[in-house]
DNA sequence: AATTCCATAATTTTCGAAAATTCTGGTTGT
DNA sequence: ACAACCAGAATTTTCGAAAATTATGGAATT
């Protein structure tokens, strides 16, 4: 792997995961010395995230983390459940037993990981294994550009779903794995209607959580 | 401006104008060359330019003109019409004066610069009057990450729709700008149905243009 | 006190060369 | 004939320094 890549991994999820202040500039100096690395690599990520808006940029001022707000997150999240309903429909439609079959172990593998976290808290890896998930549900809707901003959008949400996980103690009276195996469950059977309105209503409960969140800390800095 | 964003803008408009052929590697000496710059302006845009899924990249192996193939623009045709058709109709619900104004006047630019074309074939001023138009119909929405989506599609579209107006050398019997301004009255009358269907039917009609010349130049190349 | 100006510092941007890796064509060995 | 191997060439990737630009803080001026 070359060192570009290891600063786009680093960066992107250091970004995603809160680690920068929304909107503080990213020095180049600063990035060299945290990630061991020159500054050609450095630019070469910061212009990838760019065009994924998780960075701005302005001409011989350097990249700043993209700013967050609640009006972003409103627009991300009503533009996720455009395009995951669309493509959840399309993949139940069109899916075959690959994406069947991927969907049952990816929802195992996020079973393990999620019963284990109570002693060893990896929200890396607990992260990872919900995004392939929801990635698998969708994965057989047959459309590139559908995916595409699947990830754009999942990224985005990433950004305002971490630190309000991170914040939290609980999980707030919810069972996220039984939301994930009835929503499998009902893709599995082919149930669009079913599984459309539990995809929905999962991510508005999280929506909820976030928003809570979101207000508090508003207040609180202002 | 930087050399840097320089690079971006042209490496951007040959690509989508069709100036290296799709699938070609992007060596960095003849871009240098091409260009007039050295090797780190030209890598931070094709970063950028591979975010945007214009260019590939293999780790070492450097870039890659993104390949084109009809199953590409058949998706992208999907996703502008599902993309496009809900920010119209957001559009015509939430825009206000200064929307419906800019409609008015960058519908007025394009008009300019189509009856000039007969005269000076300027192919760039007239396909940035005609994104123009389109992005100030969808411009109202208010939904930020639909407009970037939008910018995306309009973009992998373009560099389908370039090389087939290119190579044709009429218009085909169509009355482009007679569609333009039907469309734009329409939206600014708060007609959405009306407005909807004549966006729909606007591209399906390119699309049949760019589905021919793509069959001849696949029967041709095989 | 407020503003403008300037020198200095900090930072971004770009270059040119070095390092690392892949590609190519010919040679050797079977 | 054919595959494996190797040296040399071509190419990408990275660094370190130079060039260009912006930011800072204090002196001079109104």
């Amino acid at each position: 792997m070359t060192l570009a890549q290891k600063a786009y991994n680093g960066l992107r999820q250091d970004i995603v995961r809160g680690a920068f202040d929304s909107g503080s500039p990213l020095r180049l100096a600063e990035l060299g010395e945290r990630y061991g690395m020159g500054f050609s690599p450095l630019r070469e990520a910061l212009n990838r995230l760019q065009a994924e808006r998780l960075v701005t940029s302005e001409s011989l001022r350097g990249f700043r983390v993209a700013p967050l707000s609640l009006a972003e997150f409103e627009d991300a999240l009503a533009m996720r459940l455009m395009i995951e309903t669309e493509a959840l429909r399309a993949a139940i439609r069109l899916g075959g037993d690959d994406w069947a079959a991927s969907i049952v172990s990816t929802l195992y593998a996020l079973k393990l990981q999620a019963d284990r976290q109570a002693a060893t808290p990896d929200i890396s890896e607990l992260e990872q294994r919900h995004h392939a998930f929801h990635r698998a549900l969708l994965a057989g809707c047959g459309s590139p550009w559908m995916l595409e901003f699947f990830e754009r959008l999942y990224t985005a949400n990433e950004r305002y779903r971490i630190p309000a996980l991170l914040a939290s103690d609980g999980r707030g009276g919810r069972d996220i794995q039984a939301e994930h195996s009835a929503l499998a469950e009902a893709v599995l059977a082919r149930d669009t209607e079913k599984a459309l309105a539990l995809l929905v209503a999962h991510y508005q409960r999280t929506a909820e959580v976030i928003r809570g969140k979101m207000a508090a800390k508003e207040k609180h800095g202002a």
